[in-house]
DNA sequence: CGGATGATTGAGAAGTCTCAACCGTGGTGG
DNA sequence: CCACCACGGTTGAGACTTCTCAATCATCCG
């Protein structure tokens, strides 16, 4: 069985997951055939259910299957605020390997699957393959600069434009992997939720969302937002791709 | 010569950022030397000065030897904001190791002093030390819990506990470092400085630093801001010193 | 001495929050 | 099948936080 053949038997999030690390670093044709061995136990989450709270000790990271998973900070008052988003393919918690006390949270941000791959597996995958090791030093990279945005633009942007630029972000994300086009990026999420990834409160996150919508940026409905001139809120946004490289 | 004699001729800041390590990670004899080895050109910068332009690529990470470096993000208007602070000790972009091209900005927070340390080093040292390894990826899971943390003050917190954290954030550092008393820190920045740390304006910041004074938890004079109660800023802030690990 | 920089204060504007109410939808139990 | 309820979306009004513009003063450096 050829490394090709053998990947189209491996779980969609895993190729995703290769094809991710894959963009950045090149990896022989045993590194892939490790990472796309890769599994873990899928689970399904509701909208808004924890998955891990903050300050337990995890043995596993988190592979996204479908849906977005969010890792947040909360306060002592239960305000939660959405720090990081995962979209499908993307591995969440590859600090954790090292690390596997969080400080985070993890909750879904829509309603999603994950895997959960164990830590010892991708031990072993970083010790023993120098290529895979490197994609995953990337990763750690990118997701630093994915949160050095997310920092800036909470001080640096008011709430429109963060909400074009989240929108903006996680439809780039999605057309990656190939599960959209980011014209029609479709995100099934409820105000409520959004707005813990906005950083606002409810009420204002409507009006925000309603203000995009005037504009004629985005359509929303009952639990979604969609896309309706992706260019209009990349301008709004000043959203610039090149942080995730 | 061995390696605790000649760990006593390293650079200070060296041996610090060994320290560092050590202190979540067991490092045997032969790593230790390898990190004492560690050594790169010095550079002085005053407060505001550039230390990498965003969207460039470098060759090297950023060891801090004196003061406080930042990594920010920039508006189009020139705005900007940091969004993660190296104390000396810290070896700041770890990351660009292996991903050189930097979506961030690096400028001296305070007057500072820097070494600058070839990836190639760095990179070599990975390679060949389990144990330097598995130090650097943690490393890289606290820089990633701050940035975390960082993201959900911005949302969670108002200007006046947002500053009050971030006193008690450095002066932990600081004192890890053993370089003060986080009871006696003092902080050697102006407000127009701060104010990009806070995500405020520089008139604001002037007045939560006069609110913090108001009720004693700290002092301020040009260009320093001393702690008063450092418990006072703690609750304050709900500081909880978990993120940092 | 003069200019640049930082600290401080005031007043009004903008952004966001809080409280409150109302509506539509979808699910649930009687 | 219907009544009801929980939840999400929407809108209004007023309050609070933070920003903007402006002015003043002190300090440091040349």
């Amino acid at each position: 069985m050829n490394p090709v053949t053998k990947g189209e038997f491996a779980p969609a999030p895993v190729r995703w997951f290769l094809a991710r690390l894959m963009a950045h670093t090149e990896l022989d044709d045993e590194e892939q055939r490790a990472i796309l061995r890769l599994h873990g136990q899928a689970a399904e989450v509701r909208a808004g259910g924890v998955i891990a709270v903050q300050g337990t000790t995890i043995v596993h990271s988190h592979l996204v299957a479908r849906g977005i998973l969010a890792q947040f900070d909360e306060a002592s008052d239960g305000r939660r605020k959405a720090t990081r988003l995962f979209v499908p393919g993307d591995m969440c918690g590859l600090q954790t390997v090292e690390c596997p006390t969080i400080a985070w949270g993890l909750c879904a941000f829509t309603s999603c699957t994950v895997l959960h791959v164990p830590h010892d597996e991708l031990r072993k995958l970083v010790n023993r393959f120098s290529g895979i090791r490197r994609a995953l030093w990337r990763e750690m990279a990118i997701d630093a600069s994915v949160r050095s945005k997310w920092t800036g633009n909470a001080a640096l942007k008011n709430g429109a434009e963060r909400a074009a630029h989240l929108i903006c972000e996680l439809s780039l994300r999605m057309e990656r992997v190939g599960l959209c086009d980011r014209n029609a990026f479709n995100l099934d999420a409820s105000q409520p939720q959004l707005c813990q990834a906005l950083g606002l409160t409810p009420v204002h996150t409507n009006r925000v969302l309603g203000e995009l919508r005037r504009k004629g940026l985005i359509s929303t409905g009952r639990r979604a937002i969609t896309v309706g001139d992706w260019n209009g809120l990349r301008k709004l946004a000043e959203f610039d791709p090149a942080y995730l490289y």
